[in-house]
DNA sequence: AGGCGCTTGTGAAGACGTGCACAAATCGCG
DNA sequence: CGCGATTTGTGCACGTCTTCACAAGCGCCT
């Protein structure tokens, strides 16, 4: 599920502070979901928690990492130096996650050489020998999105089998290759879809008048939290 | 539904190519979902394309704009100008999608008065004069976990009913107000989690050891795109 | 005018995720 | 040792999302 990072943020934050057991209550509530959710999601995992204690921290720590392969901190080559990588490139959550920054490559000639946080950029042609250097499974591309398609197919073609891809464009990929997008843009547009109900809802409940002025109303959206505590 | 920017992305690439007409097949292929579930996506909007031809493109965009509520271009206060936040401020993405940033802030008075992209940094305790100024509707965390929810409140203090959060952590908010939360490292750990099971999958596929080896095959994680194409 | 091909819109079935509510299990205390 | 408080694990029901398949509608060509 795609919640057990969720979880295991939530863990970790509990182990600092202390904590050696946690209840699902608590741990559902630190991670922002139901509580009777949280625990079907431990089932899966085979985890044993303890009727009338609660889930140990460190244990299930281990689980989850397990589960989610983070007991090797794996290797990423991030491509595309411009912002959003520099940003990229600079993100120590990277690195206390789990993950290390194994590469920074560029199609920009202006931009191999230059170096960002103890790495140099390299150009994205020399991936091959960055592959064969580290053991690459994780790609991240941050390339404009004309480029992005070509990048992946490079990436692919090194044995890549996991992108994350932050360019605004679907990227096609042999079966067995994981793609996941993230679109800023996108997550804004959904939030101005909501500002946009909000507003429809409060102006005017009882116009009801054309067909498109009432449409905002019976949308859903995943992934939102609203409303959570006080 | 919160495809309809993923739509509306294809929309613009499709019109941008010369296309005033597209079959359902055609934008669902570019925007990388199921036929079927496009129609009915848009047939929720009320929206007609014609039997026998189509969509018209340049009607559709229209139409997804008004319900995302684009129509305005709505301002977005960005607090953090860390790494992160530098790269946000910087991405002419949000510009060319509907959106504007009206101001920079930071709780670090050392980097209050700096200018990045044409905006000078404000420090965050000018919030309630930004907001008088703007109206402020939307705004973006990109600061550590740690002042996340200060910042949050801070926000929703002066009017703010939209959050995009970037820091890995639950906010908590008023009824009322929207929360999208987007975390870099979670979507590395996501895919960790994917080539684990494929590791596992592909080296033992007939060991049947321990329940916590034989875990990773039965999991489903939401969001992926996986195999479009060759 | 009529027929044919193409495309939309939608009914129905199935899969999936969610949350309630409760039985089973464990610990601590008298 | 037994009892009560507490918490996990899960059966069940419900609503939502997804997908297939097909009827209805539109335009074009003859």
């Amino acid at each position: 599920m795609a919640r057990l990072p969720e979880y295991l943020r939530a863990l970790h934050n509990l182990a600092e502070s202390g904590h050696e057991t946690v209840s699902s209550e608590g741990l559902s509530a630190a991670a922002g979901v139901n509580s009777a959710k949280l625990r079907k999601d431990l089932s899966h995992l085979g985890s044993y928690g303890t009727r009338g204690v609660g889930y140990d921290v460190a244990l299930l720590i281990e689980q989850i990492e397990f589960v989610l392969g983070l007991t090797q901190r794996r290797a990423v080559a991030l491509v595309g130096v411009g912002n959003l990588g520099h940003a990229l490139a600079g993100y120590d959550g990277f690195a206390s996650r789990g993950f290390r920054i194994a590469a920074l490559l560029d199609a920009d000639p202006s931009r191999v050489g230059e170096e960002i946080n103890g790495l140099v950029v390299r150009h994205v042609d020399d991936l091959p020998t960055v592959a064969a250097e580290e053991s690459l499974a994780i790609g991240v591309i941050a390339t404009p999105a004309a480029a992005a398609q070509q990048v992946a197919d490079q990436l692919v073609a090194v044995g890549v089998t996991s992108i994350l891809n932050f360019a605004p464009c679907v990227l096609s990929v042999p079966e067995g290759v994981d793609v996941r997008k993230v679109d800023l843009a996108i997550e804004l547009q959904i939030l101005s879809f909501h500002e946009h109900r909000k507003a429809s809802l409060t102006a005017l409940p009882a116009t009801g008048g054309s067909a498109l002025t009432a449409l905002p109303g019976g949308f859903a959206t995943t992934d939102t939290q609203e409303a959570i505590g006080t």
